[in-house]
Order: C-alpha cells, then sequence, then structure tokens
DNA sequence: TTCGGTGCAAAAGTTTTGCACTAGC
DNA sequence: GCTAGTGCAAAACTTTTGCACCGAA
C-alpha cells in the first residue's frame, strides 16, 4: 500500500456520499476495483458517526443482508485509512483495534474519562497552530494524527 | 483497578531504580505484592528506552535467565499502566499492543513517517500550553496522553 | 497462615492468508 | 480475457482465564 495519496478534505459538511465518492476516486486513483462489497462497506462505515470495529461492521452489514465476509472487512479497512478517510480510534484498551472516520480536516480530538469511560470530542485553534509550527520545525508534512488525552471529567471529580 | 492513583513524576532525570522505586510504592499503596517477577519485569521494561511489545518481554526475560510466564507479564503491565510508569503506544498498525514508558512529567510524543515508518520523538511547549488551556475549559483533569502525527519526513519529501 | 500471584495449558478472540471461484475493467 | 477481489476455512497470533501450587506479608 503506497502513502501517495493525499486527498484533501474540504471544510463543508460532510455526507455518506461525499465520502463514498472519494473513495471511489482514490480506489481509480489506484487503479483498484470499485466493487460492490467495497462500496457496501465504505456506506456503513460512514453512515454512523461512532467508534466501531472490523466485527460490527461485518455484524451491520450482515443486518442489512449484505453478505460480506470478514476478510474482505479486513482487505477493505487499510484501504479507507490509506485514503485519509479513516483512521484507527484505540479507545477501548481491549483486543481490537476501533476505527473512526475523519471528520473534517482538523479532526476532533478526544478526551477520556477514565473513571467514568466518557468521550468527549474537542477542537482546539491554539492546539492546530502549536501542531502547525511543530511540524514545520521539524520539516514534516503532516497528514493524520491522534490525539487523546486521559484523566477525570468534570463530573467525576 | 482503580484510578485514583497519581503518581507525580519529578522533572529529574529518571533512572530504572526510581521506576522500580515508585512502583514498589505504587504496589504497596495498593496492597499488592512485590514478587521477584514483577520486579524482573519492571526492570526490564525501563531498562531500555525503545517501544516495545509483550512479547518482547518476556523472550528478553528469557534470555536473561529469567522464566516470567506470559501469563505475568500480561497481567503486571496494567498494573504499570496503572501506576502512570507506563503508556500504551500504538505506534505499529498491527495486531500488538505496543507499549513504552513515560519519560517525564511532559511526556515526549511522536511524530511517524508512513513512508520510511522513522519516529521523531519531540516536545512543545505551545502544546503544552494548548492541552492546559483545553483540559481547563471542560473542568478535565489530564493524566495522561496519547499525540502521534502521522505524515511524511523531510527525508521523504 | 493467609491470600494474592504465578505458571501452565487451554480457551477465546482478532486478524491474516492460501486457494478456488467470481466479477470488474 | 485478464487481473484483481471475494469467500471460505484454516492458520497464525495475541491476550485472557481456570486451576493447582507457591510465596510474600
Amino acid at each position: 500500500m503506497s502513502h501517495e495519496t493525499a486527498f484533501p478534505i474540504p471544510d463543508d459538511v460532510e455526507t455518506v456520499e461525499s465520502y463514498m465518492e472519494r473513495f471511489v476516486a482514490y480506489l481509480r486513483q489506484k487503479n483498484l476495483k470499485v466493487t460492490q462489497e467495497r462500496l457496501d462497506i465504505v456506506r456503513e462505515v460512514f453512515s454512523t458517526d461512532t467508534h466501531f470495529e472490523a466485527a460490527d461492521l461485518v455484524i451491520r452489514l450482515r443486518q442489512q443482508g449484505k453478505r460480506v465476509s470478514p476478510a474482505t472487512v479486513y482487505r477493505t479497512l487499510p484501504l479507507l485509512i490509506d485514503s485519509g478517510l479513516l483512521r484507527q480510534s484505540f479507545l477501548s484498551s481491549g483486543r481490537q483495534t476501533y476505527y473512526e472516520h475523519t471528520l473534517g480536516p482538523k479532526g476532533h480530538e478526544h478526551m477520556i474519562c477514565v473513571r467514568c469511560g466518557k468521550v468527549i470530542e474537542f477542537t482546539s485553534a491554539p492546539l492546530e497552530e502549536a501542531l502547525r509550527q511543530i511540524a514545520k520545525e521539524h520539516g514534516f508534512r503532516s497528514e493524520r494524527r491522534r490525539i487523546e488525552l486521559f484523566g477525570v471529567c468534570s463530573d467525576c471529580l
């Protein structure tokens, strides 16, 4: 899997269709086939907002009568990550890999309460600026990221 | 496992011994036993600087003639995380869980080149400040975190 | 002495892979 | 028609767990 792809994600509101279009564009650019299974997976991935794991996806697809094998799901998720539309999340400390879709150019970061498990999403301009500066200093072209703060939320304090 | 522990990590240079001392203090506070196996694991964890996975640890211990079972390693790592001395890293996209030790109060964040795999560690005062501000705004007491930037390093550009 | 801890082996669960078949281009 | 993709089943691995025994406090 190459890493040359850079599909800029626009600022406007995302729809399932726009994600699908971008994924199709990604597949075409890579000379990969646009199969029904891949479309089903992408539609399902982007039709919910929450984190999910591969097995969830298989179950959700199956409930809709779409029979997509786990193998295909496991083969497709890396493509979605490579395309920049999906990222790994790791919110759970379990043994599975969790995924979530990228929601915009700034992403949304996570604050996780280790006491009650609540997940607070946030964005921050100063944080953006600091990250931009860091990348600049290192001559690093930042494409994706993962920012998670673990601690105790206001309710639990 | 509770989350009430807060062992403040001082600014000065860390040694394997200081990590071990803190872990022992943690165990005592929790009324857990200070066993030889736990000491062996902690010493090994903090005697190298790089990320590692559970299986590595078992092998490294075995090479030293310390026979610690995988089960014990898997049971001890969560204690180290709970004590604040270790954190999960997830640098690899593989199926194992990676760990790294906390190196100080500010941690060290990671920039990962998706092309050559190089890992650049960095710290940033503005980043610290931005994070501090975010936590304050949400009334969140931040204890640990994970910050990883993925992209292309200067060498690969 | 008393629990908690350890090792072993088995179980549980996730992810990958080989192969024959299918379908996109 | 060619090639990549899919499903299935098995394999490969990681992590967890039950249980008998051991050892720290």
